[in-house]
DNA sequence: GGTCTGACAGCGT
DNA sequence: CACGCTGCCAGAC
C-alpha cells in the first residue's frame, strides 16, 4: 500500500472509543486539509485488508458520510459507542470530536 | 437539504 | 511521464 494510506490508518487507530474525527482533520494532519477526499478514498480501499475503526470518521458537516459496508452499519457502530445520531447526522459533533490535540 | 464546483491521491490507459 | 477518471469530502450557493 502507499505511504499516504499508511499515515491515514496510523492516525485513525488513535481515535478512542466514543469519539469521532473528520476526514478534514485527518487530511490536515497529513499536511493538506484539501486532501479530505483522498483520505476517504484511502479508507474505502483498505477496509477489507486492515482492521481499523474507520466508522469513527465523519464529515466536517456532521453527517456520517459514506461507508464500504453501508450507512446502516456505520450508524449502528457509532450509536453502539454512545454517539447520538438522527437521520445520518451526529446530533452534536463538537461533543464527540477528537482533534488529536 | 439538494446541487455545483474545487481539490487531491490512486489507478488505469 | 501525462492525462482523465473516480471516490467513505468541503464549502458555497
Amino acid at each position: 500500500m502507499t505511504l499516504f494510506e499508511q499515515k491515514v490508518f496510523k492516525l485513525v487507530k488513535k481515535i478512542p472509543k466514543g469519539k469521532v474525527s473528520t476526514y478534514q482533520i485527518l487530511a490536515q494532519k497529513l499536511g493538506n486539509k484539501k486532501s479530505s477526499q483522498a483520505v476517504g478514498n484511502a479508507l474505502s480501499k483498505n477496509l477489507l485488508l486492515i482492521k481499523i475503526p474507520c466508522h469513527r470518521i465523519v464529515k466536517s458537516t456532521g453527517y456520517i458520510g459514506n461507508y464500504a459496508l453501508g450507512l446502516a452499519k456505520k450508524r449502528r457502530l457509532l450509536q453502539n459507542e454512545g454517539i447520538l445520531i438522527n437521520k445520518d447526522k451526529i446530533a452534536s459533533l463538537t461533543d464527540y470530536l477528537y482533534t488529536f490535540n
